[in-house]
DNA sequence: ATCCGCGATGAGAATAAGTCTCATTTGCAG
DNA sequence: CTGCAAATGAGACTTATTCTCATCGCGGAT
């Protein structure tokens, strides 16, 4: 599955434009890693203008392409995503991200939404911890 | 409960020293709003310099006196924290943080952990909607 | 295929946000 | 009281992000 050809897909469906800097983005994005900062996409991309990273970064969340991982110390990164609504398991030592979602997250928060008497439209969750393949590595 | 006398407390059963800068900014903090900014800070306490305003921020999420909030759009605000652990509901059309405790998520949580191989030592969770007082207002 | 309008872009300046240095000050243990 | 390591402040510095505006080029209309 050409993820790329899918994103470009969805760009154009939202009525935008699909240009050359923001296939070069693209690109750049998928070569990085599994998160990524947005000077890291400056760097990686070179021919493409500063202030198009930093619009094309939020474009592409506004469309869903793109989304932010809060990590542990509070700073902000950015991934790519397939889609949907998803939550991050960050990886304390290797730093991976892996997205996860849970039906019994959603339903105990909406019960929460219930109780509390909040409408709640959105959330955000974010775990932090040793994923399985660091976790079988030798001890430090 | 006099909140700062708490915290000072606090301050001092962790060995840090309880410095007229730092009582300043306690009390800079308790002024501002339900969660602030670190350039409020540096502004509501115009006699506390730049640096020590970051460094204190720090000291004090060190010792659990403030605590991060992700707000929607991704930026990091500050807020007071009375202690443990806890998340946040924030409202979209207000901007009041509540905090929060669910006995569930925490044990969904643990589940999903036991599930997957990780081994969660942190995590973050923000909620955000209207909160009860908004949605019992007159719609606009 | 060609044209044209407006969305998109780039360069670089401007602003915002956070960190660092280091000489000086100051809690507080003894 | 005294000594000293911790804490501070001023402000330069680095890093992050936004803004401006002249120019460009995508893609719908023809």
């Amino acid at each position: 599955m050409p993820a790329t050809e899918i994103i470009e897909r969805t760009l154009a469906r939202g009525g935008y434009r699909l240009t050359a800097p923001r296939r070069a983005l693209l690109e750049a994005m998928q070569d990085l890693d599994d998160h990524f900062t947005a000077e890291d996409v400056v760097t990686a991309a070179p021919e493409v203008g500063r202030a198009t990273v930093f619009r094309t970064l939020r474009l592409m969340q506004d469309i869903g392409v793109v989304c932010q991982v809060v990590l542990d110390d509070g700073s902000v990164a950015y991934r790519l995503t397939s889609g949907g609504h998803h939550h991050h398991m960050v990886c304390s030592q290797c730093g991976a991200v892996a997205d996860f979602t849970s039906h019994d997250i959603e339903d105990v928060l909406q019960q929460l939404a219930d109780r509390t008497g909040y409408e709640i439209d959105a959330h955000r969750l974010e775990m932090y911890g040793r994923c399985p393949r660091c976790r079988a590595l030798p001890d430090e």
